[in-house]
DNA sequence: ATCTGTGGCGCG
DNA sequence: AAAGCGCGCCACAGAT
């Protein structure tokens, strides 16, 4: 207890005599304890960084870091664990912690795919070192006034001592398994996630609101259709409105059964564009001003954050176990792609938005992985990959204009194919019978050899050794080792052809928004990134950088890519206006 | 009142 | 039998 004591350090003054202490050290551990977890109003309490031997706890409602911002923004290494956290709580004091390591995402990498992986420190603790990690401490910092107990600074120190070792213990394991670029990658990508939550993004509340006042208006019209449709058939209230939750499945499915005078099983926007009477219409209208309302309206407005006016949603790093990226309260990777949506989404007055995103990754990467020379030469001469494959199996003359539903197809079997589809998805896609549907994937695989022999190598490959992986070595386990039965394996090889594609663009990605910061920091531009989306990066910067930054996003965007991809080129679009660009 | 699972649907 | 991969959120239904 007593060398806890020795460590605390509650001014500046020994604050700076205490870092010579952790001087020359080549790799620190950092913890925060705080007040709680929105970086916008809680506060940093205190503050823990150290090493094996000598720990320093910082009491941050005394003192000012400043003496530490040179350690923490510098080149030494510090571990932390679910970093992003820690540095967005630091940039609201105003500091950029860089060179950040994370034992969270290092074991994300590590475990990926394994069933009941657990992440949490504490769980990690148990796992490498052995050894419990009481947690209870953690509740009595959100309400604290007066001196940190012993009890609660002997359980910051061992969070950060157990963050250490937990680290030196998972880097033989990253190894072995030829990791360490996957990690380097997300380890240089949680400062950029953590400036991406804290950052925000700008929502025009007025323009929003405007936009969901009418699609609340168009639900209530279309439900006042269908109440006067379905009232005909089933029972309806005092005022003839038919007594049916549209929501409720079994509600709807029997009235729509009484009403039609047949059994009706299957809701979904498929069976019920088929029912072959105007009330499927209806629905599906419904359905899609219902979404609006629900999904999209209240929820985005009550994420504006009141002391920031912006939306701080929150990036889940390796939110799938492909490598993408999550995000949730609220998903700003799912906002409906018209126009009218996006443009709500805009730079304040006198700034400027960077829209950036990759053409056509996921096949560029399918080209690019499988060597077929036919992919290669058409992006290679910048040409339509769909109408191309269109022209070729379907041996007839079709682009954009001519013969546009062959181009489709093709379309649609371009991109089923990246996640192993069969003909009878393919079918279902296209509106085509099963047997043309067999016959069309014959005729793509032969024009393509190469490109089927790969997806066939990557699901042996992968159910062979118990893992598929990323063309920069990222790992998806698979478990497939004990029994199986043959439907499940299907199923496995289908993630097992789409992973390393998938998640191939999401290492580009990665990358990418790290470069971009890293970028937009030394060249001294003060814009930042908002939103990504997969294949996409949003920016907001002031008017007079605008085009500078979009040069610099474009050149690090085709930079990531040319890491993974170099036979096939990288293509980016840039745009730059008041908003986000569909 | 709060949870979990399901169907449905928005995005890439 | 299932039928193309990856998410998060909504409403409902059923359980606790």
């Amino acid at each position: 207890m007593t060398t806890v004591r020795a460590l605390l350090v509650d001014n500046p003054h020994d604050l700076k005599h205490a870092m010579a202490a952790l001087a020359g050290r080549p790799l620190l551990a950092l913890d925060l304890e705080t007040s709680g977890l929105d970086c916008h109003s809680d506060r940093v309490l205190l503050l823990s960084v150290g090493d094996a031997e000598q720990q320093l706890l910082v009491d941050c409602r005394k003192t000012s870091l400043e003496p530490l911002r040179p350690l923490l923004e510098g080149p030494v290494p510090k571990v932390t664990h679910n970093g992003a956290f820690d540095a967005a709580m630091l940039r609201a004091l105003g500091i950029r912690a860089e060179n950040l390591i994370d034992s969270m995402l290092v074991e994300q990498v590590i475990t990926n795919g394994r069933r009941g992986a657990r992440r949490s420190l504490a769980h990690l603790a148990e796992k490498y070192l052995g050894r419990a990690l009481d947690k209870s401490e953690r509740l009595g910092f959100a309400s604290l006034q007066g001196d940190f107990s012993d009890a609660q600074l002997e359980y910051a120190r061992r969070d950060i001592l157990a963050t250490y070792h937990v680290l030196l213990e998972q880097m033989p394991e990253v190894v072995s398994n030829g990791l360490e670029s996957t990690v380097q990658l997300e380890c240089r990508a949680v400062t950029a996630f953590a400036d991406l939550h804290f950052d925000g993004l700008f929502l025009d509340r007025q323009a929003w609101s405007q936009l969901i006042d009418e699609a609340r208006e168009s639900r209530d019209a279309l439900r006042d259709q269908i109440d006067a449709a379905l009232g005909k058939v089933v029972q309806t209230d005092l005022f003839g409105r038919a007594d049916v939750n549209l929501e409720s499945e079994s509600d709807l499915r029997q009235a729509l059964s009484k009403l039609l005078g047949r059994t009706v099983r299957e809701l979904n926007k498929q069976a019920l564009g088929r029912l072959g009477h105007p009330i499927g219409e209806q629905l599906l209208r419904y359905r899609e001003a219902a979404k609006i309302v629900s999904t999209y309206g209240e929820s985005y407005l009550d994420a504006i954050h009141g002391k920031t006016g912006r939306i701080h949603a929150d990036f889940l790093q390796i939110g799938a176990p492909t490598g993408r990226v999550a995000c949730r309260e609220p998903n700003l990777q799912n906002v409906p792609r018209g126009s009218r949506f996006r443009a709500c989404f805009r730079a304040p007055e006198g700034r400027r938005m960077v829209t950036a995103d990759y053409a056509g990754c996921e096949l560029r990467i399918l080209a690019e992985a499988s060597g077929d020379r036919a992919f290669i030469d058409t992006f290679q001469r910048g040409g339509d990959l769909h109408a191309i494959v269109a022209s070729e199996i379907f041996n007839t003359p079709v682009s954009k204009e001519r013969n546009p539903e062959l181009r489709d197809r093709a379309k649609a079997i371009n991109f089923g194919l990246a996640y192993g589809m069969g003909a009878g998805g393919l079918a279902a896609v296209t509106g085509l019978t099963l047997e043309e549907a067999e016959r069309l994937l014959h005729r793509y695989f032969a024009a393509y050899p190469r490109v089927r022999d790969y997806l066939e190598d990557s699901a042996r490959q992968a159910i062979e050794r118990g893992w598929a992986e990323t063309l920069g070595g990222r790992r998806l386990w698979l478990e497939v080792g004990e029994r199986i039965e043959g439907a499940d394996l299907a199923a496995v090889a289908r993630v097992a052809k789409n992973m390393p594609i998938q998640g191939t663009n999401a290492d580009m990605l990665k990358i990418a928004l790290a470069g971009i910061r890293t970028r937009l920091i030394e060249d001294g531009l003060g814009g930042f990134a908002v939103n990504c989306v997969h294949d996409e990066i949003l920016l907001e910067t002031s008017e007079g950088e605008a085009w500078d930054a979009a040069a610099l996003v474009k050149d690090e965007m085709i930079k990531a890519a040319e890491r993974y991809i170099s036979q096939v080129p990288a293509e980016v679009d840039v745009a730059v206006g008041p908003a986000w660009q569909k």
